[in-house]
DNA sequence: CTTGACCCTATACTATACTACAGGGTTTAT
DNA sequence: ATAAACCCTGTAGTATAGTATAGGGTCAAG
């Protein structure tokens, strides 16, 4: 057991791309467990773990979740510090929580005026009497 | 009257950057109406009226209505065109909507998912009991 | 012994929307 | 005459999250 594998097979397992890897990499977000062979040049090729894939989807379910990327850098490294309490994690699901409720009533502020432009439009009207235009226009001065 | 007056004194008045401006320029959506001055370099001053103002003042409160710069200038294009009618505003306003809808629904889905961790949550508990924590790393697979 | 399938690094490019800076000219007031 | 306050162009940097490409090494099979 522990077997270990290529990044190419990592990216196929959990449906990315390489770059994409290399890119957490540099991120500071996912290490290979080792580095091998390659001759004598280079540093070898990377080498990943069974871990390594829980933790790129750990990486890629946060991101579902709206954490961005530094955001879940945080969260890994919450995870793996045996001193930190739950609590710890629970505010930064929380104050992600707030972050999208603004969005959301952000965005059915939009939501609202546009319907109501929606609903006023006669559509054969020429535009220079189109009242979402008009709306566009004047709003607040 | 229909003064003129330069680019730090539009940006002012309707209160951005000028480096705004220029970029507004760059991508299509503002351009002066005269180039004035300057001795014998160069291209001269940018010179606006009250109709840059409106002008830039409808990309700004399309932006506040959540449409990119892109969809601002199909807009103002739509908006000069005479033989575009009402419908054509409309249908991409509808279109925007729709968007939005679709970004609501999304960060909702994730608002459900986030308030059920947090309430599952116990503070003081370590990290490796995390509820939600283990929800992320669990997540379908 | 060459082809194909891998891997490597480093750099550049994509999109979105700006913002800043270098280096230089012009205008206005003192 | 010179300093402050403008303006100009062109390029580069910011943030976010990647994707692509150039140029090259390694490895196994036919």
């Amino acid at each position: 057991m522990d077997r270990l594998f290529t990044i190419g097979t990592l990216a196929r397992r959990v449906g990315v791309n390489i770059q994409t890897i290399r890119y957490y990499e540099r991120r500071g977000l996912l290490q290979p467990s080792k580095r091998v062979r390659a001759g004598i040049t280079g540093i070898g090729y990377r080498m990943y773990d069974e871990d390594a894939v829980r933790r790129l989807k750990f990486i890629l379910h946060a991101k579902e979740l709206g954490f961005t990327l530094k955001e879940t850098e945080g969260l890994l490294d919450l995870k793996v510090d045996k001193t930190a309490r739950c609590g710890d994690i629970k505010k930064k699901a929380e104050e992600k929580l707030m972050e999208i409720d603004k969005k959301i009533q952000g965005l059915e502020g939009i939501q609202r005026i546009l319907k109501d432009l929606v609903n006023l439009c006669k559509s054969k009207q020429s535009t220079d009497r189109c009242p979402i235009l008009k709306a566009i226009d004047e709003k607040e001065g």
